[in-house]
DNA sequence: CGCGGCTTTGATGTTCATCAAGTAAAGTGG
DNA sequence: CCACTTTACTTGATGAACATCAAAGCCGCG
């Protein structure tokens, strides 16, 4: 289950920079006394479609699935948050509850920092504002972008996006343990189990790709790159 | 031509206490030598794609399309910005160029609002940022929510959740004329002119709408609610 | 060891894009 | 204001892309 861990001192922290450069000392004090740090094993539930939203999550280590169910059967991926992500911070500030779940697709490590504390600071600290709202307006961006390339594309094109995406964004490395399965593929990609399966075993068979269960290499970038813009 | 027109005082703008409320006068004067009010005939384009963004566009009276190319003859709707909307609040502080044109489908009234104004009244004033931060993520939740509802429907779902979009959310009656062309509408919802009318025209023989060119009246909104449920 | 979930391949059917062709409507220049 | 051009709308026919159905192997787990 998911472990509460003793919290470093947000002054500490290495992400600080990144994050909080907005905040003098007195700011981060105050944030440090909010915040709860936890780990999550991969497949775990941080929080479940509906949950009063009384955090904001930040992703320091690991990595995350936003979804939501369609109906009984089906469910669809929104996004995949990597480290340094808020996590929902999409609708935080529009919904007193999430209108989605998310879950742990690797082990994982995040914050939790109180929404009050969030918007107190903000309301006393112009900078973090400003801060915060620039991180929104990336996320947003984003998330549409994604979704705007892909329904352009057709199955080939999204699988060799999304397969480029996570080499080249997740995990800046053309060989990689994919954190989901081929399901929840056509879940964030809008099409069928099946042909995901079909698609990634052509690629394979064209020498494009190497697949090993999870365990993905790609082999021709370029090929991948193309058939992405083609679609 | 769009139109400059002689701006009034914000502070007797019929619809600051919806935009403005966490302003008190000393920053609505301020915000008030930052403006400029114009209005755009349907058809103009107000923003291309590309442009250096340099101010917010505040929608008073009007329907607006955020519209972007694919190729040479294919271009697509991001969203429809109705009265009372930051038009293009997406991006506005992620990048320094829009990634999108926006323009009139209706004549229109807007106001430009120096983009560096507001950053340092979002500095200047916490509950205004605050105000921001709640917009921009109201906004972006219902870009999202759209998208994705369509994205699990079929065409005929797609057109149904359509027409009762414009009915219920944009004019508030069952009869209205549509302010765009089928083609558009094909944009806005990705599929094709020819289905788009196909579709329309089955509605019409079924009896749940009536056509007259780009009027349309909803006969059996119910139906049409089915349709799009079950789509 | 047996059950359920994930993966894989093949066969079949449906949905939708594409192509084609024609009418209507709307803008354009003399 | 009329001929001309272009753009929007409409319907039908065809084929491609994709979902669905079916069946079987695999793997981890209780």
């Amino acid at each position: 289950m998911s472990e509460l861990i003793k919290a470093p001192d947000c002054q500490f922290c290495s992400f600080k920079s990144l994050l909080f450069s907005s905040l003098e000392n007195d700011g981060l004090q105050k944030l440090n006394r909010c915040k709860d740090q936890f780990r999550f094993k991969k497949g775990e539930v941080i929080v479940q479609e509906g949950d009063e939203i009384k955090s904001i999550i930040y992703l320091h280590k690991g990595l995350m699935k936003l979804h939501k169910r369609v109906n009984e059967t089906q469910s669809q991926i929104i996004s995949i948050a990597k480290p340094f992500d808020f996590v929902g911070l999409l609708s935080v500030f529009s919904n007193s509850n999430f209108l989605y779940s998310i879950s742990a697709i690797e082990d994982s490590s995040v914050c939790f920092i109180s929404k009050e504390c969030m918007q107190d600071e903000i309301a006393r600290n112009g900078n973090f504002a400003q801060d915060i709202i620039n991180r929104m307006s990336k996320t947003t961006d984003d998330v549409l972008q994604n979704k705007f390339s892909l329904s352009n594309k057709n199955l080939r094109g999204r699988i060799a996006y999304t397969l480029l995406d996570f080499a080249e964004n997740i995990y800046q490395k053309n060989e990689f343990e994919l954190p989901i399965s081929r399901r929840e593929i056509a879940e964030l990609i809008d099409m069928r189990t099946e042909n995901v399966i079909r698609i990634m075993s052509e690629f394979r068979k064209d020498g494009i790709i190497k697949i090993n269960g999870h365990i993905i290499e790609i082999i021709n970038p370029d090929m991948l790159r193309k058939i992405s813009d083609a679609g």
